[in-house]
DNA sequence: CCTACCGATCGGTAGG
DNA sequence: CCTACCGATCGGTAGG
């Protein structure tokens, strides 16, 4: 009777250990037998647990992309703030999704592209528009007189990719912790940008 | 007789369409039938000119890592140079690298881990080779107090991430030359280093 | 969750 | 450069 709970958790072990594998190999290179044996079971059952291969990949990739929506849309609250400090909070936002789980921001960078169509074409235009928000963010720090850059565009896409480096190095057992981590990078990638008094 | 001049060429030309496929499905998700066919020929008769489908990742990584050191060296070779200067330099030349052959730079980026070992940890030496020698480089402006910045690991990490980005939105037919980004990529990343007067 | 298995596809080789 | 093929392995399913 009582099989609900074992049967999310044992669902949620699988996507775990997957996206370590993902992470370690990449999702082409994975095998079920791998990830079955890593959990102690034979392939065939896993799919008593999961449909596909590919779902895992799908869960990952677009529950990575809800967290940083949701960061960006915490960070951006109070609209009423100075927009180097939205900046700023968005920076330390998605640093702290970045950190929280390495191996799946990793699946999410870098294993996307497995994603079969619709998704795949679904998924992009999710990172497109996230871009797009923090390009406008930038946007209006400029238009406001809080920043200064010649090129929002170039501003945001050198501020994504040094912040999407970070689960390629980051370490949790490592001197900084995460929101160090953010704290640092915040300074040093807006250090630049602000205007002077 | 006369058929060196052709099998190279014909060596050269897989190593090229390889390089397009491995960029678009990943090293793993590429089958040497796919390749074979873009090539208009039988998958068994790519291996009179290769050895193996490895082979060809490791001449792109290994290839594309000594096009990498040899732009280095030739931006730091006047040592009696400002170093920003020599950064410059050296940002400009590790663009006009990844915007050459941004296949190339992709697979060099995002591939190497299907490389087995030692070819494996042997590529990731020389990567770490690299990023000390750019950290070495912004270590040498901080103490010659023509940069400022708290932490040139860090500047390093994060100056080389928004390069990497590059080959992912670059796009060689853009409004921009890869002589005119590398030299906005280098302002931006520099102006908020340098030392003002 | 296992056993037993499916068809498909993989990288690579032999022999010409 | 092709034909014909090898053993291995793949994701996934049927039936229990």
């Amino acid at each position: 009777m009582n099989t609900a709970a074992p049967l999310r958790s044992r669902k949620a072990q699988i996507d775990r250990v997957a996206t370590s594998l993902f992470r370690a190999r990449g999702f082409a290179a994975t095998s079920m037998r791998e990830l079955a044996t890593e959990l102690g079971l034979e392939a065939g059952s896993l799919y008593s647990h999961i449909k596909s291969k590919e779902e895992i990949l799908h869960r990952v990739c677009f529950g990575l992309a809800e967290e940083f929506f949701a960061a960006f849309a915490a960070a951006t609250a109070d609209t009423t703030a100075p927009i180097a400090t939205q900046l700023r909070l968005a920076i330390e936002g998605h640093v702290r999704v970045l950190t929280r789980d390495s191996a799946a921001s990793t699946v999410f960078l870098q294993e996307w592209r497995h994603l079969s169509e619709p998704a795949r074409t679904d998924f992009l235009a999710l990172r497109d528009r996230y871009e797009a928000a923090f390009r406008a963010l930038v946007q209006q720090g400029i238009a406001a007189g809080e920043l200064h850059a010649p090129d929002a565009a170039f501003v945001a896409l050198t501020l994504l990719a040094s912040l999407n480096w970070l689960p390629a190095w980051y370490r949790p057992d490592g001197k900084l912790t995460p929101d160090e981590i953010a704290h640092r990078l915040a300074e040093q990638l807006l250090g630049g940008l602000l205007v002077k008094d």
